[in-house]
DNA sequence: AGCGCTTTCGTAAGCGCTTTCGTAAGTCGG
DNA sequence: CCGACTTACGAAAGCGCTTACGAAAGCGCT
């Protein structure tokens, strides 16, 4: 394991000041007790050696850490990975640094990342995730969580009720009803959706938003397929193959995500199904691909950037006695991805298997 | 500042076993001078009690520290936060901590992470960059790793060469050499090359290569516009603009990387100029959206997620006298984004700039 | 002048760990 | 059966910092 420099030390600084080590440490920490006129000099001195004071130290004497534990799903999925951009963005400004760790979209892994960061002693938590399946899981999340917090951790979760802490949350339901009423709107019936798996809350959040739309026009859940999957790209292929297959009269899919509905698109291209003169497609959280997409995405958009900035804010804040919610704006983006319904009703084969009429494939290796 | 709570010691664990504290310690660090049975009951204790050793006490009292400071231009480019994915991925499964920064694509900004990360003490520092443009921070970063080399710090870069460290590098004149015969193989002759800025090295490689490419057709560098911008997605555009104001008879854009490549298709939806029919655009790296975009990106397939593990595990492995350069494979993907070059000459005059006949106009908010 | 009070600063005690050093056993040849 | 080694472990000295705590000095008050 490599050994990190010697570097300056804080005894260096006040030696070089005429002061104590002591008095370094209030000066530079800016407790009072320290005249103003040493305060600055050894500021001044610090400044010019360009001092800068062992973390590890200072966290084991102080018993205060300065970096923020982070942990996404999967950072190289741009839904989290714009989420850490700006939790890193207003760290940088706050001279905190932050460790990313990846759940992999596993609760227990999730807990695992959660105790590895309380052991690490980091100062801060944060949980960028979906919530959990499995009920022991969180509740052993939850408990761990606020051991933490009772210590002095602060803790924040992004996109998630749940785990008694502040939370910034995107009104998910809100956002699937705007979806449903749009497609409804347009004359869609047939509507196929796109679940990821059934225990995340965010995806029961959309869906309950989606069944109000339906609501509103004398449907229901139940009058539409539902198809749960992974939560990402993948998880949209299959549900998409399987739609086509059982439910070939479809005329729109909401997928409950981008990435899924980004897997969901690239079967109909594959196929040959022409979008949205055929299918009308919509996503949901707007990441920034979701314009270039083909064609380009109807989706809800979500403050990615701003959600990972906020939740350091609230987790920055004193702590209050009530976990507080920070909602985050949510608004439809309509692109070229939803058109109204066709006229006449889809027929009732499946689509041709064969090679596709479309110009070209795509080589997708 | 948040406090991490207090924690399991290893005196407990030490205690519980009947040992001493030292004895404790050489047999969780696995050292010898401790009998095997010994060493085996302070083990089960410990897992027992799932302890884990405070990070902080023993990098200060071992002046080893086992977290790896990763600095990208943005974790939200997905060229950077795949690499990120595979660096953390690593890092997992070694039980290494990552600290992600941004270094902003601002070099300055960029020394000035890494002059933070070493004294945060990390143990090791990554660095995904493009290189810099500016030989004295250049020079100045260069120095500064190699005192912190010197400490027994360990550094590996990725994508660039410089800095006097091990490095993973794809052969960016090969990629580019590829993109340029692919469209010339197409019949393409007037090709614009939409470059980033100018300094960075993966930016003069790729160009090189793309240079081999129009030698081998009787033509040079100085034949073709070239418009280097920020290396961006926004640069893209910018440079596309340009280039249909200037040269309006092009008929290939060869983008040095996807980010840029996006950029320059978003503009050619918007003025209704079909790609690959009137205008084939190539892009750089493969990010995991380019086969969903539109149209599909023909570009360079580089292996971002094991470029970022390579480079941990080089940064791992014991130090050479000499800097190390790992390459990774590149690999041109043909897409729908490219096609023969349209057999009449493009009309001189430009591009409509009205109302485009395309389908629909996306609402790129 | 003498008292308590505040302000300013130094001394020293850790934070939890690694590691050097010393010591009590055990090993061995003679 | 004894000195010279080896082996297994404990005591203690830090790593660089923060933060009680206490001493010294300056203040107004009686």
């Amino acid at each position: 394991m490599p050994k990190p420099g010697p570097g300056l030390r804080l005894i260096d600084v006040a030696q070089r000041a005429g002061v104590s080590l002591a008095t370094a440490s209030r000066a530079l920490a800016g407790r009072d007790g320290v005249s103003a006129e040493v305060a600055s000099r050894v500021r001044q001195v610090s400044e010019e050696l360009g001092y800068v004071a062992n973390p590890y130290a200072r966290t084991l004497a102080g018993g205060s850490s300065s970096t923020v534990g982070l942990i996404v799903h999967q950072v190289d999925d741009p839904y989290f990975s714009e989420i850490a951009g700006g939790v890193i963005q207003l760290a940088d400004e706050q001279g905190l640094l932050v460790q990313i760790c990846h759940s992999g979209r596993d609760p227990g892994n999730e807990l695992r990342q959660i105790r590895n960061l309380i052991a690490q002693r980091v100062g801060i938590i944060l949980v960028a995730g979906s919530g959990y399946g499995d009920p022991d899981v969180e509740s052993e999340a939850r408990t761990v969580l606020a051991g933490y917090q009772r210590g002095g951790g602060r803790v924040a979760v992004i996109g998630r009720h749940a785990l008694g802490a502040d939370a910034v949350l995107p009104d998910n339901e809100a956002g699937g009803q705007a979806l449903g009423e749009h497609l409804l709107g347009l004359g869609h019936r047939r509507i196929a959706l796109v679940a990821g798996t059934p225990e995340l809350n965010t995806v029961i959040d959309r869906m309950a938003g989606v069944a109000a739309a339906l609501r509103a026009y004398g449907l229901s859940l139940a009058d539409v397929p539902v198809v749960h999957t992974d939560f990402v790209r993948e998880g949209g292929r299959i549900a998409t193959e399987r739609i086509l297959r059982e439910h070939p009269d479809t005329t729109a899919i909401i997928a409950l995500n981008d990435a899924m509905a980004m897997g969901v698109l690239a079967v109909l291209r594959e196929r040959g199904i022409p979008v949205p003169d055929r299918m009308s497609v919509v996503g949901f959280d707007d990441v920034s691909v979701a314009g270039d997409l083909a064609p380009s995405l109807t989706t809800i958009r979500l403050p990615m950037t701003d959600m990972g900035r906020m939740a350091l804010e609230l987790a920055l804040k004193p702590p209050t006695s009530r976990p507080r919610r920070r909602p985050t704006g949510q608004q439809l983006v309509i692109r070229d991805s939803t058109g109204p319904a066709p006229a006449s009703p889809a027929p009732a084969s499946p689509a041709p298997a064969g090679p596709v009429p479309n110009k070209r494939q795509a080589s997708h290796p």
